[in-house]
DNA sequence: CATCATTTGGGTACGGCGTACGCAAACTAT
DNA sequence: ATAGTTTGCGTACGCCGTACCCAAATGATG
């Protein structure tokens, strides 16, 4: 989404995000700061998504110009790095050392599933963040605490500093994932006026032609997994599968890291 | 990336993705067939991203108007779905049975590996493919074919066709999300015209005054983990932590679901 | 062959987007 | 009072998706 071609100043944002500016003290007095632009912009993304963001929008939900956002915000991606940002900062955690086991610090797993619990409140409150994923934004004091506060989860217990950026990048990227295979489930019959029943019913016709054919075991797993439960309380069982996967995962990783 | 809002008829585009139209045969015939709009679509996505991907770019590929395109699709979101499926079709495997192991069949680890490796080469083949996840497509020929070969890696394993599609879902979300991470790692110097080096130099002074403050561990493990072996070397460790955590989380699974 | 119904190709136009440019207003320093 | 500097923002340009409409091409019917 994009920012490609992208040829802008990116010291510049760094400065934005950590508060280091010049601010002269000269001429006409701002009466627009860029915190609320942030704000708007975190608060029509909210309600609109991305595609309903456009910096017009934000500009009238702040009452100005279109045109009076450029003088605090470069590009409309660098307001978007910004909200970014802001959002991140929101996370808090305060899980102060052991959890369920030994003082030596084993209650590793439940701190990681709280984070892992954590994100994914964050980007159910903040879903746009979900298509933010592909452009790498720069560090922020929100973006820094919280992979500080994240880090706190695996430190102590063994690992090496980069098997722990390894094994949070592994959950973090998780639920990412998981999260946006559940809104997307979610937006699915809302998009098109359907419920899962009329869904399945359009699709019918060409699964049972197929069925006998080539793609048997497709159209038998996929009854299964959809039908099973109802649709929605399937997604919420892939979550829970997925994420005791992964922490499966690490656990193995972690047990042998310690011999 | 906006089908939102969308109401168009997802029962056409199923009829389109498996070639039941009616075709009364009667009118001008067409010059322009349904095929070479998608091929055009794919090829204009493969360079230019989603976000260079316009009707009038498409069109113009193919020498005509922009608005012929609409006779045979209802939509651009219509065509993205035509063209998702188009290049999931470009999946093929052919892991016959067995692998490493007994005649049961214990191959199934490097038979998943394979279907996640095979799908990372599809998304770096496809990048814009990765800005598809969050919405659903319609179930086509070629998402069913990969579905069901992707299938048989963990078919006969000792699964339920449930558990069967959530390893699936599990390991195919990891690869997407660990190839964005890729993706986006690579593409960020590229972007500013920067090396690491010069990336981290702009980054490093707001570091220093955080370092020994409040997030001392952070800029720690930052420091290490993307200073270890430079940053694309390292983007290539996380994946194949990361696929080994997630697959061996997934032995263990399947380790107690045969007991 | 003439006529009509039907289907395709595509030109024009509309509203929305990001944003380059330049000017008027507001403020400080002199 | 004047100059210098910064902010707000109106206008305009080139993109975008696509609604609407008409001309060209074809099959069916007389």
């Amino acid at each position: 989404m994009g920012d490609s071609g992208g040829e802008r100043d990116r010291v510049r944002t760094l400065d934005l995000l950590w508060g280091t500016r010049a601010a002269s003290g000269l001429g006409r007095k701002p009466g627009l700061g860029l915190d609320q632009i942030v704000a708007a912009g975190v608060a029509a993304a909210d309600d609109g998504g991305l595609d309903g963001l456009s910096m017009r929008r934000v500009a009238d939900r702040l009452g100005v110009g279109a045109m009076s956002l450029y003088r605090h915000v470069q590009d409309k991606a660098e307001l978007l790095d910004l909200m970014v940002d802001r959002v991140l900062a929101e996370v808090r955690y305060d899980h102060g050392e052991g959890g369920t086991g030994s003082p030596g610090g084993d209650g590793w797993r439940s701190r990681l599933e709280r984070v892992a619990r954590a994100n994914r409140a964050l980007y159910e409150r903040h879903p746009w963040l979900l298509a933010r994923f592909e452009s790498r934004p720069p560090l922020g004091p929100g973006t820094i605490a919280k992979y500080d506060a994240e880090l706190r989860a695996v430190d102590g217990i063994g690992l090496t500093d980069v098997e722990m950026d390894l094994v949070l990048t592994l959950v973090l990227g998780y639920v990412r994932d998981a999260t946006a295979g559940l809104a997307a489930w979610r937006s699915l019959p809302e998009r098109s006026g359907e419920g899962d029943a009329e869904w399945w019913a359009a699709h019918e016709p060409h699964m049972a032609r197929v069925l006998g054919e080539r793609f048997a075991l497709a159209a038998r797993v996929g009854a299964a997994a959809t039908a099973g439960y109802g649709g929605l309380h399937d997604a919420e069982r892939a979550w829970e599968f997925g994420l005791s996967r992964v922490l499966d995962g690490v656990e193995s990783f972690v047990g042998q890291a310690r011999s």
